[in-house]
DNA sequence: TGGTTGAGTGTAAACGTTTCCAGTATGGTT
DNA sequence: AACCATACTGGAAACGTTTACACTCAACCA
């Protein structure tokens, strides 16, 4: 029905030249009350619209943003991408979506394929922000862009994030107030994710800070009887290990599933810390201690970000954005249970959710 | 640095005409081996990079389809993105995509958008699927489309899904198994939701063909408070209830959680069954019980006959998908606790997840 | 040798817009 | 009566491509 009818055949049925029609369509011109009713009329007959690549074309933008990130199995991300689609959705931008599946060269393809399609700016993650290509090349453009979720990306690069390495410091000083001085940091992916390598580099200054040992580090990966026999050997190799942070929530509530398998309680055996905050977290038990992160306001805010730029045309200066995290203390956290024997439950220790938040100052 | 490289530049460094330039570079005509090589050094040095939208006005096909989701909260809606995104990309085409938020009338503006956007083919979730004007205006183009989720919409769309009605009355079937004859449908949306009706419409068949009470309908909502005091005056009302059916498995966990906070234990207290089988269901504990859909595959094989449509140029017949489902036990469901009073544990139900799998006859 | 082939190439039209520019009225001054 | 704004309008160029068509030139064949 409106596929096909241009501005052309409105022209047509309306009686007069391309021009008017456009002037009218577009309030961008003056026509006479009789041409613009007329023009109105046609256009409404004929179920016109506009075809946006002619459009784009000519006034050299697309009001689309492209869009990057690892995966959208991760609700983290899931929530900032709904974040920026309702941004760009009140400002009459679209959104083109890519997932890079934590690949760098996917990131790079990725790139590429939004640039050609003339995308006006770019908002991405990275699996690790000093070494990508992806984002080097991006700095050379005049494209406004900006990194979510990755921080001290280095260069300069906007970005809007959390600091994940003050967080993951604030998640060592809650443990040792716990009383845990022997625990292990659990990462999917560490050598391709800056922000886990950032969250433990932050566990270990806040563990070293308090004299403890240097945290344990545990790759994993997700394929349960994998995490399973990774965590036994953990155990096995640190009998003293009382508490896990993993890099993100996800995989803490798999790791809680895995002790479980392995006959452990959490807490009262070994306590486990996440990463994100995403909102199962809170739904599930034991709930689970975490970071909380505003997956959607960052998106959000990037999205904003971009708009302005575009908006205004005044390149955007590399105004990064830290946004505040919350720790909200769950049921998989509980002090350390000092001389309990494993396989006899202690007490209940439901009073750890009694546990103040902890909030870092607002940057801003 | 590859911006506003164009065509022409690129025939300019090469000493020929765009036309030649555009044959080497799509290998679309003959071109002598000099020129060849001329105009793939100049493209190489100057970074060209194809202009899509220029290209697409051409030939009059972007590459791109179009997709309308309600939200991207739910996980098994990002499974599903996941899967257009990847099989998308396999093929060449990218995704634009948009969150409709359960509103028919964003679903018909975020339609507009994407036409005007001129996508080649358009997957998409409504609200509800028989009164959709989003659907309606689809089916009059001549756009290749597809209803994803959406099953038995009526009109002969096409559409990639699992029979909502048949897996509800397999859950049925299954809560009549374990001695539930009194069970109630919880449900969010349950006005705007086809897929909740048609999940109620299958419990109410099975139980009723078991000679049992019809089932309650309970409409809630997220907040957790609110869902608390749903789930309060249900079980005052109905203190016969043994089992909650929920709509989907965000909102079975919730309403474990919910229940959690009253006092009842899930599932010694009330069993508790979902539907969609979104990965984190077995995670928890207790895991959840739940029909479990392929998401990822329905997205795929959404993509898969968008794109074979498009290339073939056949209009695709309406030759819809019935996916197959899995009823995965859980441990959020055990047999009636007949007599056992409410507080007082009964012994370990770990038995339940023995239960085998029932499963539906593929279909194809 | 003249004709036919065929490969290689460029010109120009087309895709659907916006917008500059030059027109044509119309009306109001001098 | 001649003038000049002013309001409206249409033609045409431009955005970056693809591609039909026409052209040139060499090689081949009768």
């Amino acid at each position: 029905m409106n596929t096909k009818v241009t501005i052309k055949d409105v022209a047509v049925r309306a009686g007069c030249s391309i021009a008017t029609v456009s002037r009218v369509l577009n309030k961008s011109g003056p026509a006479s009350a009789a041409s613009r009713e007329r023009v109105i009329a046609a256009a409404g007959d004929l179920g016109f619209q506009f075809n946006e690549l002619g459009r784009s074309l000519q006034s050299q933008r697309t009001r689309t943003i492209g869009v990057i990130v690892p995966t959208l199995a991760n609700p983290v991300f899931a929530d900032a991408i709904e974040g920026i689609q309702a941004t760009a959705d009140d400002s009459g931008y679209q959104m083109l979506l890519n997932c890079a599946n934590y690949d760098p060269a996917r990131e790079e393809q990725c790139l590429s394929t939004l640039l050609g399609k003339q995308v006006d700016a770019v908002i991405l993650t990275v699996s690790d922000s000093a070494t990508s290509e992806t984002l080097a090349s991006l700095r050379g453009l005049e494209l406004p862009y900006c990194l979510i979720f990755n921080q001290n990306a280095g260069d300069g690069h906007p970005e809007v994030g959390v600091d994940n390495t003050a967080a993951a410091d604030i998640v060592g000083d809650v443990l040792v107030t716990h009383g845990h001085r022997n625990v292990a940091f659990v990462a999917v992916r560490f050598a391709t994710s800056d922000r886990s390598r950032q969250r433990y580099a932050g566990l270990c200054q806040a563990m070293t800070r308090a004299g403890c040992a240097e945290p344990q580090l545990l790759e994993v990966d997700y394929e349960p009887k994998n995490l399973e026999l990774a965590l036994a050997g953990l155990l096995a190799r640190e009998p003293q290990t009382t508490a896990l942070f993993a890099s993100n929530d996800m995989l803490a509530l798999a790791c809680i599933r895995g002790l479980r398998a392995l006959g452990k309680n959490v807490p009262d055996d070994i306590s486990v810390i996440g990463f994100d905050g995403i909102s199962i977290g809170d739904l599930v038990d034991p709930s689970l201690a975490t970071i909380v992160t505003p997956g959607r306001e960052m998106g959000r805010q990037a999205a904003e970000m971009m708009i302005t730029a575009l908006e205004t045309n005044g390149r955007a200066p590399g105004d990064s954005r830290a946004l505040s995290f919350t720790f909200r203390p769950g049921g998989s956290l509980a002090p350390r249970a000092t001389g309990t024997p494993t396989g006899e439950r202690s007490l209940p220790r439901r009073s750890t959710s009694q546990l103040h938040l902890i909030t870092n100052r607002r940057s801003e």
